[in-house]
DNA sequence: GCCTGCTTCTTGAAACTTGAACAATCCGGG
DNA sequence: CCCGGATTGTTCAAGTTTCAAGAAGCAGGC
């Protein structure tokens, strides 16, 4: 959970600076992080298991499908969406299948190809809980914050995405790199 | 993993607030925050897992007890400072003993404790291990990030963790409240 | 057509997490 | 002393995630 503590040797102090430990401010600013993202997605994963019956993750699932065209995604697609592996989106989507709150039809177009569909009845318990699940997320956080913290918090979420991501924009464009 | 969309139905506007929707910018913020906080933890957890063997949580566990005095830690408290169940911790400590990085010892003062000392090995794959891990960390954060918005994400994360802690600060002294 | 390599999705086993239930112990009051 | 309630840590079962392996279909070159 957290990074070498100051009872952990120091390493030689390496010439170019790599190996270099934080600083007692980025340790600080490390383990709040640490301890915030931990807290908040409990309290998530927490409040959707008890209203929604799902964790998190699957809750973010049917929000996709929801939002997609004809509520239905190729599994692919939805793996990349929701940042997951295909095999944890295909547990996933057995377990949501068998809740009923989802359907699988297979591609017209490419019989490898699978879509995941929203039924009416995944559509149903979104609806119930959405209210739910939004009211959580702004009391934990939006409410805590002031706007200029939200625009913070935006801006360097977004900075931490983008330097993580396996390149996403761009990645079909490769001769622009 | 998201909160409602635009395509679900929009509760019927409260008149104190309540179900109120995210508006754009939140959504936007939130969304962000989804996203990077999912890299980030995946990246560090495979990074742990292939250089040190364990996840990111039980590397946090060794890192708690090397802080410790006598490097050792009463169950209840390292499941506390890590933010996990004692259930969890049960089980992560045994795994971690399997791996000899770590051993328990009777607690003296109270037949039912017990303490969780981390072993000399425990303390080289720490050693080892740590600055690899500080490395992925200042790279995929501290690196990307103005001291300003490295300022701004601590307070943020404090506040938050605070929001959400069942009243650490001040717990044992009520009256003050 | 028929290879070869790639993509799509699933599967199975092992590891990890969760929540409830439990035994053992402590502690304060009567 | 003894009881009831609280705390400590473990265990079990069910659920979830990971990783490696694999079946099936696609797509391009020959």
């Amino acid at each position: 959970m957290n990074t070498a503590p100051a009872s952990v040797p120091e390493p030689a102090p390496a010439p170019d600076g790599a190996h270099r430990w934080l600083t007692d401010e980025e340790q600080r600013v490390w383990r709040s992080y640490l301890h915030a993202t931990t807290l908040l997605e409990d309290h998530l994963d927490r409040q959707l298991q008890r209203d929604a019956g799902m964790p998190h993750i699957y809750y973010g699932l049917l929000v996709q499908l929801a939002e997609a065209p004809r509520r239905r995604l190729r599994m692919t697609e939805l793996a990349m969406n929701a940042k997951i592996t295909r095999s944890r989106l295909s547990h996933a989507i057995a377990r949501l299948e068998k809740s009923g709150w989802v359907r699988r039809e297979d591609c017209p177009s490419d019989r490898r190809g699978q879509f995941t569909v929203l039924t009416e009845e995944g559509y149903g318990v979104l609806r119930e809980t959405a209210p739910g699940h939004v009211h959580a997320v702004r009391q934990a956080l939006f409410e805590r914050l002031s706007p200029e913290q939200q625009k913070s918090l935006g801006e360097i979420m977004q900075i931490v995405a983008e330097g993580l991501q396996p390149d996403e924009a761009g990645a079909d464009l490769p001769w622009l790199r």
